[in-house]
DNA sequence: TTGTATGCGTTATCAT
DNA sequence: ATGATAACGCATACAA
């Protein structure tokens, strides 16, 4: 049906102009010594004919194919979103383009996706998903790109990183409980991000021990389901058991999975118990009562990755990781205890 | 092991092996007769050295780069999300890479991004964001590749599409208030989609005449701001004037935003006002009442789009378009009228 | 069975 | 100022 007619190429306009394919070239690229009429000629009959260089012919030559690998674990998972934005926005401005792939959760996937980005030849590559410590370390020892992780949960140290302070965020949530009169306060973990999940418990726990309010092991609520809403939805029980008055939830997904159990459970939020969040997603805003959260910047954090991928191809010699700060945004699901 | 700077070559291994390159090829590549000691032996010594082929200059020779371009207008906007996830999980099973640009909402940036997919030589483009019926058209024009429109805004006829059917959308949500008794139901418009917009509208046309409910042009309100949210939330003063007891929203968000402004108002909904929204996305669930809405098939209008874009590509003669269908999700913000 | 040569589209280094 | 040629990495038609 569709005849896949061949793009356009030097070799056929310097046909037609009756010269040689080279002498279009840099007529085009102009910055040569060129006769001003053959130049004006060329470029004529190039925008007649529709021509657009083969970025494919380009980056064989070059070796550079000006574009990063981006691999996330979710696309839909408004987390993601957000950080793919900013990505896509910086590298665009740079003439960069992005490749868009998702991992899943398991660490066969990830290998998979870098694998073929390699194929690809990507420039760099920007991950926003890793499982665990896994092996996937060799696989980066051999390609030798830059690799930029966003809130890496991995401790390798041969790669670059941005991230978000979990430690700090983690100990501000719980600090906002405490200073609204909170003693008996849970926290929420998750299962899938083992690291910032520890990294936010140590700040539950660092800002425990800044109140001198001694910590109650019952209070931390291990993950009872893989789903984040679910995962929230299933703790109002045992919250309820350790006689908490707060919860400080590992994200907004699973605050509002236990908010929707207190709903059911008709158990009031914030009169009966506060909730905090992590993330501020958009839905946080939406839902009643409007969720406390800890504002992730996640365009920020999107941005300033490739923004640190683009220094380090350039060549860059340090290129330092980047910690951004989070900040709590004060809703309505917390309050004093009564 | 040996990690080099530069991706290994077949040419490399042909040296290492002490043959020529082209016996590497064929040696990797199976299918030829070929002698099976270096056979093995190329494959042992490929493998050590960790040759991954090119896919540029494979891309370069085949005039096939196996990638896709997807264009949406933001790919935080959770309508995109799961269509991207749809796209792109049949694209990788089929060797296909993606990649994702945005557009935003003006008809510069979509050119922009076509542009540079036609210099990346994208053996397809599925475009999930067209703002109007643009001028875009020459562009495709030129470009002989396929073109799959997902829920598209355009009557272009020369391109393939797969898409929800929108008049019936609107038809069975505004039935669905007739039956519930309703006789005053609004249709809250949007701004930056007219044609979906429109048939949408029609449907909720239809749908009185079918009922035999008069229509009342006060009832359908015009946009009234350009985010989603911010319509919703400017609508209920019109509403009001215009004695509704139910409306229905062009999408969910709208109908999120209507619902922060009712309950600012301490309009009570359903009880005072059903709201049906359109799309189901995620938030939907979450919200207080949970929204009534119709579900559209968001992932599979990705899968189908990019099942389509296969087959074009496989050479197939016709392939046609695809409408699919929504279906109503009746949740708790819908209910008779008092 | 394997080596040689060619071309995909482009830029760059030679010549002329 | 411009033409000829090589090279990027790979597959393949043709020769041996």
């Amino acid at each position: 049906m569709l005849g896949q007619l061949m793009p356009v190429t030097i070799k056929e306009i310097a046909e037609i102009a009756g010269v040689c394919h080279s002498t279009v070239s840099r007529a085009l690229h102009g910055n040569e010594m060129i006769n001003a009429g053959t130049r004006a000629k060329i470029k004529r009959l190039a925008d007649e004919m529709g021509y657009v260089p083969s970025a494919v012919a380009l980056s064989l030559r070059s070796q550079k194919t000006l574009t990063v690998g981006i691999v996330v674990t979710s696309i839909n998972d408004p987390f993601f979103g957000r950080i793919v934005e900013g990505i896509e926005n910086v590298a665009r401005a740079a003439n960069y383009s992005t490749f868009l792939s998702t991992s899943g959760f398991g660490e066969v996937g990830e290998r998979e996706v870098v694998q073929s980005f390699y194929r690809r030849r990507v420039d760099a590559i920007i991950i926003s998903s890793l499982w665990g410590d896994l092996t996937l370390g060799e696989e980066f020892e051999r390609i030798k790109i830059p690799i930029v992780l966003i809130n890496n949960q991995t401790e390798g140290k041969y790669l670059h990183s941005v991230a978000v302070d979990d430690v700090r965020g983690g100990e501000v949530a719980t600090r906002h409980l405490l200073e609204l009169g909170h003693r008996r306060i849970s926290y929420l973990e998750t299962k899938n991000r083992w690291k910032s999940n520890r990294l936010r418990r140590e700040g539950y726990e660092k800002a425990h021990r800044a109140a001198s309010v001694p910590l109650d092991p019952k209070l931390v609520i291990p993950p009872l389901a893989d789903d984040d809403v679910s995962r929230g939805e299933k703790a109002l029980e045992q919250l309820l058991e350790a006689k908490a008055t707060a919860v400080f939830c590992y994200n907004d997904m699973t605050a509002i999975g236990l908010m929707n159990a207190c709903r059911a459970a008709r158990v009031r939020v914030p009169q009966d118990i506060s909730i905090v969040g992590y993330d501020d997603v958009e839905l946080t805003n939406h839902v009643t009562p409007a969720l406390t959260t800890m504002h992730q910047p996640r365009r920020q954090l999107g941005q300033q990755a490739m923004e640190m991928t683009l220094a380090l191809l350039a060549g860059e010699d340090s290129v330092p990781d980047q910690v951004l700060d989070s900040r709590l945004v004060v809703r309505a699901s917390t309050a004093s205890p009564a």
